[in-house]
RNA sequence: GCCCGGGUGGCGGAACGGUAGACGCAGUGGACUCAAAAUCCACCGCCGGCAACGGCGUGCGAGUUCGACUCUCGCCCCGGGCACCA
């Protein structure tokens, strides 16, 4: 007997797997493909657990689709610009490229100790060169195809600290350093224009079919796309009007004020000659740019004392200038109805405007319904409403565009919500913007040939704010002309970076273009991507925009990057603080009977509520330590066996114990129960005991089970049956005249099975089961139909829905002979009370159910 | 505020509208051991009962159904996203 060295054997079958290349891709045109990603990971330092879970996840379906027979590209690269490396660059005075690369190379030996199975000839870092290269060039083939553009556009500005804020860096409406109060400011900012694409992007998501619903809806939502109108209100004495754009304009009946964005150019016009409104604007400079810091704000309005025309009634209507009011979506201007709009009520209330219902609900006395303090934003009659009186929503929609169309003063539209994507950050570790500003005026872009424009190095980050645009020389261009050029000091959003990397992969190697045709072409689109859900809207979104504006300058040939999606949950642990609430780390703590203490000092300690793994919380624990005493698979099985992928998965000690006992029992029962086998050209008898065909029976259902687990990433439900499977061999009698055939049979499933989730593991049986060649190259077992059936059935027997007893029959046995055992057995009698049933159902192979 | 998701034993979770609690963790009792670890065996939703068995149970309240964790409606609680974190 023996044991399983695991730190031994999974540095062994590492570098056996690197040695022989067994995991690089190649075209074969021969071999269905399979693109299986991971979302690549930002270098941080250190590998986080959810991490492990995220590539342990991919490296499953990775693995198991190889072992079907499919040509895999499984690559992995690193997501390398960003915000962290400018903190450590300011923090420790180190380079961003140097922390970068360090980072890089760290959590790389990290990854290689899971065990992934991964083509690392395929690495790519977002800040390398060739790659920045590439970005560039895409750029600019958005910029000739009009796909790019420059506006204005609002920031978060630390007026302290003289730079601009990542909503990150807004805490609780402060700048995080400064802690003053944040200010909004215009800027000139390039933008993509993704609205280009609103149409495709919303009815292509049909069709993705092996995307999470809740994805899809979410897109569907953020896209957001309405019918309305727009309908232009005269102003008195102007000969301009007012235009808006609503999504119910049946309710223009109910309208009591209207409402401009603070940078609506009435209002900025208005402001040249109202103080008291100029200062208002400034106010409402000083909510953050996040949607949530706007909708949460209070409702505040300034009377303009300009008064507009309902087009339908002649009624006059104030117009406010309102911090609520959004200049990027519709026109930037409102028609407040506050009976049917919540916002618009509770500024009605603040305001003492009138609140007329116009939509009654089902039911409701017209002569006594009154709105209070919730709007009522539900289906209905109209009512108060002249022409458009009993008709419902949507009929009351279509006559009043009907009859504004008619009148000329308005028109139906339809409007998304959906906003072009701004690409400009004021930063140094990212992509430059490949543009020029020549000094009389003029935006050229970079010329192709003198691509790629790299950030310079010799930087300073001493001071806040951009250190690109502070650099004394980088930005001082001189054109071959000889005119005098500024270079765009902002750098590209890090989602850019993220937006193509996976076509990049089928071709890291590309010079001349960001890919090569006919990699891509063979490789995309990604059958199975794997990542937090945290992405569901831009990450994903962006990544569908820009495969279709690359299709547009004929890098790629498809519209969808990804086939199907996987979104799994994060990973959690529980959190402890101590009596003077300060955060504690798991290994600071101890349980003991009275509960749980601090280890230094024996301290009591506060459990608190099980949340996402933090820095902040100091519920973090660290996947190197796991791996280096329990092993990768180890670690592997513990996050594959109990949560189900999509959910949150709590990280609990006693979790990798119960995963690393498992381990141990597989290797000892093969172990022990190898001397017993006789090679592999004993026959089994041709008689099977029950036993026998029992466990037969079990094999194969495992084999169709585990395998339909995998295939619906129900990974907890194959560890399930892969465990009971593994309980039946242990119990089995080793006496049974079939058990050495039996196990020998057993055993290969069992580990191809076992393959994928803990593949170190699983290489070592193979080999002691005599097997030449790996098991990651071996076939996928196959059940065989035969053996999936059972003779004998148990049916649940109830009486009036309750359970009863059960019965016993030969499968498919008919209805009567079930009635017949169902009625026959005593407890069924005794429920039944004497009466006779009224009504019996059988569902076959199931259930009896006897209705009295 | 808006959008999305989740809620089942002490815990993680199983369950085509058909025997709720598979599998695992923790726990209890026992075997082995000088002892411990490891391992093995048994029990393990709650209440009542020696047992057979009965009652109650899937966040709360209604409804549909022979039958509801599952479907419908209305609530409550928890988590994620909200366009400059990645």
């Amino acid at each position: 007997m023996s044991r399983y060295a695991v730190r031994a054997t999974e540095a062994k079958w590492q570098r056996v797997w690197e040695e022989r290349g067994t995991f690089t891709a190649h075209i074969r045109p021969d071999l269905p493909k399979c693109y299986v990603l991971e979302m690549f990971p930002y270098p941080s330092g250190r590998v986080h657990i959810g991490h492990v879970r995220n590539y342990t996840l991919g490296d499953v379906v990775a693995r198991s689709r190889r072992m079907q027979g499919y040509n895999v590209l499984h690559p992995m690269g690193w997501d390398a610009f960003g915000l962290p490396a400018e903190n450590a660059a300011m923090e420790r005075n180190v380079h961003p490229r140097e922390w970068t690369y360090a980072n890089i190379a760290e959590m790389r030996t990290q990854f290689k100790c899971i065990g992934l199975s991964l083509d690392w000839s395929r690495e790519l870092a977002t800040c390398d060169p060739a790659y920045v290269h590439q970005q560039q060039s895409l750029f600019l083939d958005f910029y000739e195809r009009g796909l790019v553009y420059r506006k204005e556009s609002w920031v978060n500005w630390d007026p302290v600290d003289q730079t601009v804020l990542a909503n990150e860096q807004v805490v609780d409406g402060r700048g995080w350093r400064s802690g003053v109060p944040v200010e909004r400011r215009k800027l000139s900012q390039w933008f993509f224009k993704i609205t280009a694409f609103s149409d495709a992007l919303l009815d292509a998501i049909d069709d993705l079919d092996r995307w999470p619903d809740k994805v899809r809806l979410m897109q569907r939502n953020w896209i957001g796309k309405s019918q309305g109108a727009r309908v232009r209100f005269s102003i008195d004495g102007r000969d301009a009007p007012l235009e808006v754009f609503t999504t119910r304009p049946d309710t223009l009946y109910g309208a009591s004020f209207m409402a401009v964005a603070p940078d609506h150019p009435l209002a900025l016009e208005q402001a040249q000659s109202q103080l008291a409104l100029a200062a208002f604007i400034d106010d409402c400079t000083r909510i953050g740019t996040s949607e949530e810091a706007i909708a949460k704000a209070d409702k505040l309005g300034f009377d303009t004392g300009l008064v507009c025309r309902n087009p339908l009634t002649g009624e006059p209507l104030p117009i406010y200038v309102a911090n609520f009011v959004l200049m990027d979506y519709g026109t930037g201007a409102i028609f407040g109805c506050p009976a049917h709009d919540q916002r618009d009520l509770d500024f009605a209330r603040k305001y003492g405007r009138p609140v007329t219902p116009v939509v009654l609900p089902d039911g409701a006395d017209p002569a006594t319904f009154e709105i209070g303090e919730q709007a009522y934003v539900g289906p209905g009659r109209l009512f108060h409403s002249d022409f458009l009186d009993g008709l419902d929503i949507e009929g009351a929609k279509a006559a009043v565009i009907a009859r504004l169309e008619a009148m000329g003063v308005g028109d139906g539209e339809t409007t998304f919500r959906l906003r072009d994507w701004g690409v400009s950050r004021q930063r140094y570790w990212g992509c430059p913007i490949p543009v020029l500003y020549v000094d009389n005026g003029s935006v050229v872009p970079v010329p192709r040939d003198q691509l790629p424009v790299l950030l310079p190095e010799d930087i300073a980050f001493d001071e806040p704010g951009n250190p690109l645009a502070r650099h004394p020389s980088w930005s001082r261009v001189t054109l071959r002309d000889g005119r005098q050029a500024r270079r765009e000091t902002d750098t590209m959003d890090t989602f850019v970076d993220s937006s193509w990397y996976f076509a990049r992969f089928c071709s890291p190697a590309a010079t001349e273009h960001p890919v090569d045709r006919d990699a891509v072409d063979y490789w995309l689109p990604v059958d199975q991507y794997v990542g937090g859900v945290e992405h569901a809207v831009l990450h994903l979104l962006y990544s569908r925009f820009f495969t279709r504006a690359m299709r547009a300058a004929g890098h790629v040939g498809l519209d969808e990057p990804f086939a199907g999606l996987f979104t799994q949950g994060m990973v959690t642990h529980r959190t402890f603080r101590d009596d003077d609430g300060r955060w504690l780390s798991p290994d600071e703590v101890r349980e003991e009977d009275e509960g749980w203490v601090r280890v230094s000092d024996g301290a009591p300690v506060t459990v608190g509520r099980v949340e996402k793994m933090s820095k902040s919380k100091k519920n973090v624990i660290d996947p190197q330590a796991i791996i280096e005493s329990y092993g990768a698979d180890c670690a592997r099985l513990f996050m594959l066996s109990d949560s189900p992928p999509d959910r949150d998965l709590e990280w609990t000690e006693a979790g990798i114990d119960g995963a690393w006992r498992y381990l141990n029992r597989v290797w000892r029962l093969i172990d022990e129960r190898l001397s017993g086998i006789a090679p592999p050209a004993t026959a089994t008898p041709d008689v099977l005991s029950d036993e026998a065909g029992a466990l037969r029976r079990l094999v194969h259902g495992t084999i169709d089970g585990a395998t339909a687990g995998l295939e619906r990433f129900h990974f907890n439900k194959s560890v399930a049956q892969i465990r009971e499977l593994t309980n039946a061999l242990e119990a089995f009698d080793v006496a049974d005249p079939a058990a050495p055939a039996l196990f020998r049979e057993a055993f290969d499933v069992l580990v191809r099975l076992l393959a994928p989730m803990t593949p170190h593991l699983a290489e070592e049986l193979w080999e002691r089961l005599g097997n030449v060649g790996l098991v990651a190259d071996a076939a996928w077992p196959v059940a065989d139909p035969a053996w999936l059936t059972a003779d004998t059935v148990t049916l649940a027997v109830q009486v009036n829905g309750k359970r009863r007893g059960e019965v016993a029959l030969p499968a498919g046995s008919d209805e009567a002979a079930a009635r017949e055992a169902a009625l026959a057995l005593e407890n069924v009698q005794r429920a039944m009370a004497g009466k006779s049933p009224r009504k019996v159902i059988v569902v076959a192979d199931r259930i009896v159910n006897v209705v009295v």
